[in-house]
RNA sequence: GCCCUCAUCGUCUAUCGGUUAGGACAGGAGAUUCUCAAUCUUCAAAGCGGGGUUCGAUUCCCCGUGGGGGCACCA
């Protein structure tokens, strides 16, 4: 068996979405699986709709996710240029090959694939004109995972528009030959094209790579109905990368759509989903994209991540924010209000919210939390109690602290909740976040201090 | 309209003809806790319909129905 050779080949005429994101995953999955080669291919002939912009958008998505391409833009090859727009003369050449076997035709000033068989004219009242059919065996397509399709093609089709340009089926069909492409990993919705690329690959003499179309993604039901497409909220790898979210957990997340390691394994290391990845193990049904899951897969890998990669990973949030108080903050302090966030946060992008009080005095009280807070008991007295204590009160660590709130709640016959909430509020203007003793700890005297006369006061 | 394709909890899925149809997310309840999360326990939740084949069908076949995709000088 000769090495595997799979290729992505996306048209930078849009965002990069999560299906293309899918596909891309796939391809490079097996490529590692097997030990092939995952080839990286711009398909921009579209010059009305193509884009720099995105092009670069597709290498920092895919770079992102850490789909890394042996062959393509950016990293050359043996079969390059990469680019579509670069390979005129490739397709001339092969145009020539068909010309010169009788397989083309000119009409209307465009080149047309000419399909083998008798003619006739029939009308086709869907498109509301005559058409000309040719009378073929049906075109056999062997899917890795669809199974046998028979689909007949019988119409002639264009290869090369009036303007010169050669149309998607043929440079498709004429890269995939001239790449040496061994597997077609694909979404379904090429299915039904297929039958016009095998009949190209025929007519070049070319063996007929071995496809595999995957399911597609449809849109979760708060969507709407149909297939994903780059318009709908939370489709744009890009959006997961602006949140945040951990790379590794999007890939993990878009692997077991359509996917499953054949266990009930979900939280898996990339190296693990190549090991166990195989084409046979796809499904055949559509799946619904569900942010939720993703959220909570994203959340679950947060929670596991060592420090050091945390705080990288909040430095970089924050050097994003408008206020950068977290920015000019010291290191020490930083890096300790970090690490109370990480394990309660689901995204680092909460993270501004979840811990902007600990960087400005400025921070705002939650209203309704206020409201439920102040109608239990005395919150106030209890607040004058903490003032009139918290000078002689051990700040060490989260213990001492702890010790000395339960000791004046006792003191008073009254329990740590009855200083617990009223001092959150005092102090973060919440009632989410770590425990009060850090809080004190953290926030330090002075500023536990002036927090609770200025909230006194208010 | 024509062609292709798919069909298990709300969602992602497991089941290689015989299971109390399992897991995960989301939802409900409880436990834990100084709050909020997390965590743990627990509840509810599915084989689209009709025919076959078979001792026995979620599983195999057919027909409906429903979903999805495609039918361009877009990719």
């Amino acid at each position: 068996m000769s090495a595997v050779r799979v290729r992505f080949a996306p048209s930078p005429t849009g965002f990069f979405h999560i299906g293309s994101a899918r596909t891309a995953l796939f391809n490079w999955l097996y490529a590692r699986h097997t030990g092939g080669t995952f080839v990286l291919r711009i398909e921009d002939t579209d010059k009305e709709r193509n884009s720099e912009q995105f092009v670069d958008l597709i290498y920092n998505s895919l770079k992102w996710l850490g789909l890394n391409w042996d062959e393509g833009p950016q990293v050359g090859g043996a079969f390059g240029p990469y680019r579509q727009s670069e390979r005129a003369h490739i397709y001339k050449e092969y145009l020539e090959k068909l010309k010169a076997a009788g397989r083309t035709y000119e009409k209307d000033g465009a080149t047309w694939f000419k399909l083998l068989g008798e003619r006739h004219e029939v009308f086709d009242d869907h498109r509301k004109k005559t058409v000309t059919k040719v009378k073929v065996a049906p075109t056999v397509i062997d899917d890795l995972i669809r199974g046998r399709v028979e689909r007949l093609e019988d119409e002639d089709f264009v290869i090369v528009r009036s303007d010169g340009n050669p149309v998607f089926h043929f440079v498709n069909v004429v890269d995939d030959i001239a790449m040496q492409i061994t597997h077609v990993i694909r979404g379904e919705d090429h299915l039904s094209n297929t039958s016009k690329h095998v009949e190209l690959f025929k007519a070049f003499g070319a063996p007929v790579p071995q496809f595999a179309h995957i399911p597609l993604i449809l849109k979760s039901p708060e969507m709407g109905q149909g297939k994903m497409s780059k318009r709908d909220k939370g489709a744009l790898v890009e959006e997961y990368q602006q949140k945040f979210f951990l790379p590794e957990a999007l890939v993990n997340y878009i692997s077991l759509l359509g996917w499953n390691p054949g266990d009930d394994r979900e939280k898996m290391p990339v190296a693990e989903i190549v090991r166990l990845f195989e084409l046979s193990g796809v499904n055949q049904s559509n799946a619904k994209f569900d942010g939720k899951k993703l959220a909570n897969m994203n959340m679950t890998y947060l929670l596991e991540q060592p420090a050091e990669r945390f705080l990288a990973l909040a430095r970089e949030y924050f050097a994003t924010q408008p206020n950068n108080a977290a920015v000019t903050a010291n290191e020490a302090y930083f890096r300790e209000i970090m690490l109370l966030a990480q394990p309660k946060i689901k995204s680092i992008d909460d993270l501004g919210a979840y811990t902007g009080y600990f960087f400005t005095e400025d921070f705002a009280i939650d209203p309704k939390v206020k409201e439920k807070v102040m109608a239990k008991g005395d919150p106030k007295a209890r607040l004058a109690e903490l003032i009139a204590a918290l000078p002689a009160m051990d700040f060490s660590s989260d213990a001492a602290i702890e010790a000395a709130l339960k000791a004046l709640a006792e003191s008073k016959g009254l329990g740590f909740g009855d200083y617990q909430a009223v001092a959150r509020l005092a102090v973060s203007g919440t009632n989410a976040g770590p425990s009060i003793t850090s809080l004190f700890r953290v926030l330090g005297r002075e500023r536990v201090q002036a927090r609770f006369a200025r909230f006194l006061a208010a």
